[in-house]
DNA sequence: AGCACA
């Protein structure tokens, strides 16, 4: 058993990641490939030498880091099976959530400024902890997403289906044709076919050649809005 | 292989 006789943990811990792929397009491949799970309060990547390769994706619920740690382990990413483990220890962002943080002891002085110069270049782009800044789509739509397959998972007391080369798309507009979707999807590799059902508006299934495949244009589409009100929830199909 | 975050 990969985790070991580690707790479950609402932070995931994530390794064997492909060290060249850099530190903020990591995180955002990273938070939209696991916000299928549920909402994410943070993704903690670092590339010094100890921790490069490694990351820690934060759930707001534990459920949600179980349903990741099992249906992403080994799951291909960036041409690299993940290893999933629950995080050994509670993550800041959670403590200072439930007031249990206290901050932990100061390094050399000269580390420390060096650190803030980093922290400052970076404060523009870390907005993605609160989930504005998956994709070029803006963050709004990354929450809408949760909330809807949320709700659909709900209405079908199901959990969310593993990897697999098709994909459901939700919160269509209805005036979307099967030939529009194409030109959106057809430009990722792998792209097969899109499927939709007459009686069933506003949905759609995409198939891909396989689930790498299906879940990169995953990663690239979700959220896109055909209309401004219609950010599309993708998820992968139940089989 | 390697468990961080101010």
């Amino acid at each position: 058993m990969i985790t070991g006789d580690i707790p479950p943990n609402q932070t995931i811990y994530i390794k064997n990641l492909n060290e060249k792929i850099k530190k903020e397009e990591l995180k955002r491949s990273l938070y939209c490939l696991f916000s299928q799970y549920g909402r994410i309060f943070d993704v903690v990547a670092l590339k010094t030498p100890k921790l490069r390769g490694q990351a820690w994706v934060v759930f707001s619920e534990v459920t949600a880091a179980s349903n990741a740690v099992r249906q992403m382990q080994n799951f291909p990413f960036y041409d690299k099976p993940m290893r999933i483990q629950y995080a050994k220890s509670k993550s800041d962002c959670v403590a200072k959530e439930d007031g249990s943080f206290v901050p932990r002891e100061k390094k050399k002085k000269q580390e420390e400024k060096a650190e803030r110069k980093r922290r400052a270049e970076e404060a523009q782009q870390s907005s993605m902890a609160n989930g504005t800044g998956a994709q070029s789509n803006g963050g709004t739509a990354v929450n809408f997403v949760y909330y809807v397959q949320a709700s659909f998972r709900n209405a079908n007391t199901q959990e969310t289906a593993a990897p697999n080369n098709i994909l459901f798309i939700q919160n269509l507009p209805h005036e979307t044709t099967s030939s529009m979707l194409e030109m959106l999807f057809q430009q990722y590799p792998g792209f097969k076919e899109v499927r939709m059902i007459e009686a069933k508006p506003g949905i759609a299934f995409v198939e891909f050649e396989d689930d790498v495949q299906s879940s990169m244009a995953m990663q690239a589409l979700q959220g896109f809005k055909i209309t401004p009100q219609n950010p599309m929830a993708i998820t992968f199909a139940k089989k």
